[in-house]
DNA sequence: ACGTGTGAACTAATTCACAGCA
DNA sequence: TGCTGTGAATTAGTTCACACGT
């Protein structure tokens, strides 16, 4: 598995990495809308933040722009591609097939590019056999019999009181990465990564700012991520690139 | 409106605020399994993060702790929720009654406390009547029409192509604050907030590492959170607090 | 001129390490 | 002895400001 850095030795900076799907989104829409090239300006107004993060962001890749002219989108966006990895195949298995799942199933955009799902699993048999567009739930001893190669991503979208034990058969199933939308936290074993996804904490966080709002302070355009447990990194932003039911 | 700021003068940093909704819930679960009181150390083990981040965040709220016994876990529960804003009253609008709309109107944990459903609306005309849970999906006029209050937040889960004209309409009933799952960028007039959450943002960043994950670097939880645009904020973390379909 | 790339300055956040109270 | 609270040190990230290519 090849191994991306930023032009040097040294790994990308966490609130870099958050910010690429953002830059990745607005340069495949400037592609779409017909633009060659697109400045630091233009990304940074389209992504809510200043332009010398886009150029301090996008110098980590390597020199990607023309002084005077901007960067190339299509070059730009296919470079992003190529660092998040989303040009590669990221087979991904969904465990639990409640509304959320079925949401997440269903999103455009959330399941696009190189991710693809592979199997969708729960434990509820009066679930399982049921056709959710191409695929059919299925517990997981039947997706283990007829999973071919190991699916790189475990989403968890069940109830927290069974997302350990999808946690622990999703890893089972060889996958090393979980995106958990469950409200648990997950004991998994070293060199499982979890990144948690948690939908009521972003009203606390509105309200928290709400709250204090009569200091109208400056509103800026926001990002949205997930965050590296240990050392939580955010991520800036505008643009999501998003779930549309 | 009251105004929490941290012991002092200063607003928190939004790090901090990013955790407490984690510290909220990891208390909470304590008071609820009996336990009065709870360490920095049991704390920071439960969110993933070094103990001496959460003694320096709460520090920030007050000197809630005891030394040698560590911090009463209703009283922490108590102050948190207060600066949090989620023992106030926050009505809520969602746009958007797709897969999405539905997911999270039925998640457990999405909408409590402070938070509560005041009116579900979307344009399309065949949903438009049809009951969801104690609520009858309207037109923005009919919700205008009927609601006494302004809600405080908005909730967008349309497609992308509604986003802009669901934001206006929420600000036109009254929202201040807005809660956007829609990949597109929203323009709106000063003093409003927008939060983006963009679902598919977490796959790609959960790729990128794993892409480079032969190196075994060492494994955190991770904490969720949408960021604040401008100052784009992370949050840290383990245990979220979450969306159970 | 224009807009990138980047060292330098600055600001923010994390982590250390320990004094001090229960 | 145990664990908080917190200044000090460190590390990370952002922003500035300008030299340099086109």
């Amino acid at each position: 598995m090849e191994r991306h850095f930023g032009l040097n030795d040294r790994p990308l900076p966490e609130p870099t990495v958050a910010r690429l799907p953002i830059y990745l989104r607005i340069a495949e829409e400037a592609v779409r809308s017909g633009a060659t090239t697109i400045s630091s300006d233009e990304l940074a107004g389209l992504a809510g933040i200043n332009a010398a993060k886009v150029r301090k962001d996008l110098s980590l890749l390597g020199s990607l722009g023309t002084r005077g002219t901007g960067y190339d989108a299509a070059q730009l966006a296919g470079v992003i591609d190529g660092i998040l990895g989303a040009e590669l195949d990221w087979p991904v298995v969904i465990a639990g097939v409640g509304k959320l799942g079925r949401a997440l199933i269903n999103a455009r955009g959330f399941l696009t590019g190189g991710y693809h799902l592979v199997g969708l699993v729960d434990v509820n048999s009066s679930v399982i056999g049921e056709q959710i567009g191409e695929h059919i739930v299925s517990s997981f001893e039947q997706l283990s019999a007829s999973l071919r190669n190991p699916p790189k991503i475990g989403v968890i979208t069940t109830p927290d009181h069974s997302a350990q034990a999808a946690a622990e058969s999703l890893i089972a199933l060889g996958a090393h990465s979980l995106l958990n939308f469950a409200p648990k936290v997950l004991d998994v074993p070293e060199g499982v990564r979890v990144r948690y996804v948690d939908l009521s904490i972003e009203l606390q966080i509105l309200s928290y700012h709400a709250a204090r709002e009569a200091t109208s302070e400056p509103v800026g355009l926001l990002a949205t991520v997930g965050v590296e447990a240990d050392q939580l990194r955010p991520t800036p932003w505008a643009e999501a690139p998003g779930v549309s039911p």
